[in-house]
DNA sequence: ATAAATCGTTTGTGGTACGTCAATCATTAC
DNA sequence: GTAATGATTGACGTACCACAAACGATTTAT
């Protein structure tokens, strides 16, 4: 017999091309973002503070899956650049709330802008319509991997 | 006036967003595929040959977007497990054509199997439907990137 | 045929980013 | 006052990427 025994339908698995794809943002973005004295990981922890709003510390670590412990120099890095600030938490004061300021909205437009080079490379094979579509998609999984409202929780 | 200026409508980028999902993909992945003595590098590398076809190892190289001389202990890993083998190209014998092997594939399969509970948890707010677009778009993208069949040229 | 040149692969090294762990300081809760 | 929580700092190990050089096999020229 020729057929296979049980095996059902081949499986497909987004995993690996998401870690390809997004290692090739990462390594494309780097050359196009350094003028701009940003990191890919910069741009992504920006890019959840303005999707999901202000965020405790601890729980924008969980957004970003995170240790706490490696978050606090990206978020140093971030504030000596003024594009975020920390400030304490008026319940409780242990906690800081990271909150984005207007030149960092302002920069991350710059950034995105910039990364338009980049993105017509890797998805070159995509059309305008499919491009918003995939946005979309990726847009919809980050968003619900932790409830962008009140993020004490995650 | 309370209008902004010249700014058109506001841009979105992928780019943060297939890098972090990305790198929960590859983290997650890693505790999955570790049982198995791989590593996410590897399953993208297999992944890419199952799509791509036998392809040489530079042209592999490209495909990948990675320097040729960290190919060559990737591929010596892949190659002790029994996963991939090189043979030497017949027209230029100088070349060796890397090509998965029949275990290479059955352990594709498995570690694809084994990778759907990190899918279900990342891509939990995207229905089967939408997974399958996801999927054919990432796809799409990879495969575009470097053209599947003769790969001689990338 | 033999020698030179070419191409691909391999080995080795250094630098960078990342993740984890343990310990310290501030604030709050019991 | 004592314990618990949040943030911070520091040190350590690992994975990754890029560069330089050596090696081997093969092709081209003579």
């Amino acid at each position: 017999m020729a057929t296979p025994p049980v095996t059902g339908p081949p499986i497909r698995r987004s995993a690996p091309l998401l870690d390809h794809l997004g290692r090739l943002m990462r390594l494309r973005g780097e050359s196009v973002l350094a003028p701009l004295g940003l990191r890919p990981r910069h741009l992504v922890t920006l890019t959840m503070l303005r999707e999901g709003g202000d965020c405790t510390q601890q729980a924008l670590a969980t957004r970003l899956a995170m240790d706490g412990t490696n978050l606090v120099g990206l978020l140093n890095e971030l504030e000596s650049l003024d594009l975020i600030e920390r400030k304490r938490s008026p319940e409780d004061r242990r906690r800081h709330v990271v909150a984005m300021t207007a030149v960092g909205a302002e920069l991350l437009t710059k950034a995105e802008l910039a990364l338009t080079a980049v993105e017509d490379e890797i998805l070159a094979a995509l059309d305008a319509g499919q491009r918003e579509t995939l946005y979309a998609l990726l847009q919809l999984a980050t968003s619900k991997l932790c409830p962008p409202s009140p993020c004490g929780e995650c």
